[in-house]
RNA sequence: GAGGGUAUAGCUCAGUAGGUUAGAGCGACAGUUUGUGGUUCUGUAGGUCGUGGGUUCGAGACCCAUUACUCUCCCCA
């Protein structure tokens, strides 16, 4: 027999890092609900034809799909020999597959809005914490199965929205302590510049290429954007645009200058204008501001967005973005309902988690292992029994007990204890027994109590005090 | 999709220019004479060196293939 393994890109979880995930889970989702999301959750699966389409041709690539049952069916053996040749050449066939894997949360709660949308309250705020599949090549901060925490409202227009989930963004990187930098940009600045330079169809070869900006550089952009057509004035006011640096204001007012009259330009700015200076009498919008940096280079890859878009950075720590999100004015008229406009965030909590491991940002209290308070000597038959009563009673009084489980020499049950990191061992032999009491010691202390069957209370008062 | 790296004991790794019975540390288990651990000491178990070929008198080492993992680019959380 081989040896087990997992498949690429995926991973176990030990007690440990479930329990420093979880901390990371729960604060998220404490934050979103003090927003008023409410929680929705949706199958693993999806009918590939929901997915597909939708995340642009290298997100369809990405795509896990799910092999139909029954292949092997002697009966239809001629049918599915055809089906696979289209699936040969590149196409779907339902014959073969009809179903796959969870690529992202937005767009399966788009489907669900379409589909529920005459019984909804709108606006409709809902959050979703859950795995999603991608087929992806693994490396540094990327997994095949990843979790991502999202948080969307659809049904509202207001950009009193955006300026929510900004808010939620820094919330929740301050409660973990993460020093994050938030990019804001829109999708409507990139198309003015767009129809400044060349034209709306230029629009997705001019993002793709200042999105390159801090890796291949400013002549290399500017190489590329000359391949794809744009003369040189026009390549030169994208190199302007570029070079647009100072605050957040300074940005702006550069920007304005470049853009000069274009309509849809000025709506864009008016919206980070609008984020920016919202309720500027209140703290918490300088720390939101503080983080808030406008990166005109922003472009985000999903194509359904269409107004505002974020991106989280995390500052001093090599890694991808750690969230994500951004205004879509009509992603469930993919599926045949339209009019409903929606803005929605999202954590990457797999990436999160590798930050705070690698600041070491977790707190002490999250890392133990166990929550076990005492562990009860296992010293006999009788000893046992007895230990088992108080046990119950302790518990009852919500202190985690374990007894040991087989009656040995005092050493393993002591390593036992330090290996799980039980601060308390309970001591109940025969001369405890007939005394009726136990010896409860602390492990870091080396402290001893003598503790009366009939006064229990005691042991919660020793155990919880810190 | 493109390009690197790695693969030897449960874990982390050594293994020199190919040469007998493949090593260390940690861990595990047992003992150090039986009711107070974390130290020490002693001992034991555990590997057909990822897989399949090839070169050679001889391969863990060299060559080819293959698989897995890992990293970088593309793209993304």
């Amino acid at each position: 027999m081989s040896k087990p393994s997992l498949p690429q890109g995926t991973r176990d979880f030990s007690a440990a890092v479930v329990r420093k995930r979880n901390y990371i889970f729960n604060t998220i989702k404490a934050v979103f609900e003090l927003y008023g999301f409410e929680p929705l959750e949706t199958p693993a699966m999806e009918n590939l034809e929901t997915l597909m389409d939708k995340y642009g041709d290298e997100g369809d690539k990405l795509i896990f799909k799910i092999l139909n049952n029954g292949l092997d069916n002697p009966d239809k053996q001629q049918k599915i020999k055809e089906d696979f040749e289209t699936i040969l050449a590149g196409k779907n066939n339902k014959g073969i597959t009809e179903r796959a894997l969870r690529y992202d949360l937005t767009i399966p709660f788009a489907r669900y809005v379409a589909m529920n949308h005459g019984q909804l309250t709108f606006p409709f705020k809902r959050y979703q914490i859950q795995p999603v599949w991608r087929a992806d090549r693994p490396q540094r901060g990327r997994y095949r199965e990843f979790y991502q925490c999202d948080a969307d409202i659809v049904g509202s227009k207001t950009l009193l929205n955006e300026v929510e989930l900004v808010d939620i963004y820094a919330t929740v990187f301050s409660k973990l302590g993460i020093d994050v930098e938030i990019k804001i940009n829109s999708r409507k600045i990139l198309q003015a510049l767009a129809e400044i330079c060349g034209g709306a169809d230029k629009l997705i070869d001019i993002t793709v290429a200042i999105d390159k900006l801090d890796k291949i550089g400013i002549d290399k952009v500017k190489e590329e954007l000359q391949q794809k057509g744009l003369n040189a004035e026009q390549v030169a006011a994208i190199e302007s645009y570029l070079q647009i640096d100072g605050n957040n204001v300074a940005k702006l007012d550069k920007l304005k200058s470049i853009l000069k009259d274009n309509e849809i330009g000025k709506q864009g700015i008016d919206e980070i204008e609008f984020i920016l200076n919202y309720n500027t009498q209140n703290e918490k919008q300088e720390t939101r501001n503080e983080k808030l940096c406008i990166d005109f280079t922003l472009a985000r890859g999903l194509n359904y967005y269409t107004g505002i878009i974020f991106e989280i950075k995390a500052s001093n720590v090599q890694m991808g973005s750690i969230g994500g999100g951004g205004r879509y004015d009509d992603l469930t008229s993919l599926f045949g309902v339209p009019n409903i406009p929606g803005v929605g965030i999202s954590f990457g909590v797999d990436r999160i988690y590798d930050v705070m491991e690698e600041l070491k940002l977790f707190p002490k209290e999250v890392e133990s292992t166990t929550t076990t308070k005492i562990l009860f000597f296992n010293l006999g038959e009788a000893e046992s029994k007895k230990a088992y009563q108080i046990m119950q009673q302790l518990r009852d009084k919500n202190i985690g007990c374990e007894l040991y489980h087989d009656q040995t020499k005092f050493d393993k049950q002591f390593k036992y204890a330090e290996k799980k990191g039980i601060n308390y061992i309970a001591i109940l032999g025969s001369k405890e027994l007939e005394e009726g009491n136990f010896n409860l010691k602390n492990l870091s202390t080396g402290n001893q109590n003598s503790i009366a069957f009939d006064s229990i209370d005691e042991v919660v008062e020793i155990t919880t005090q810190k």
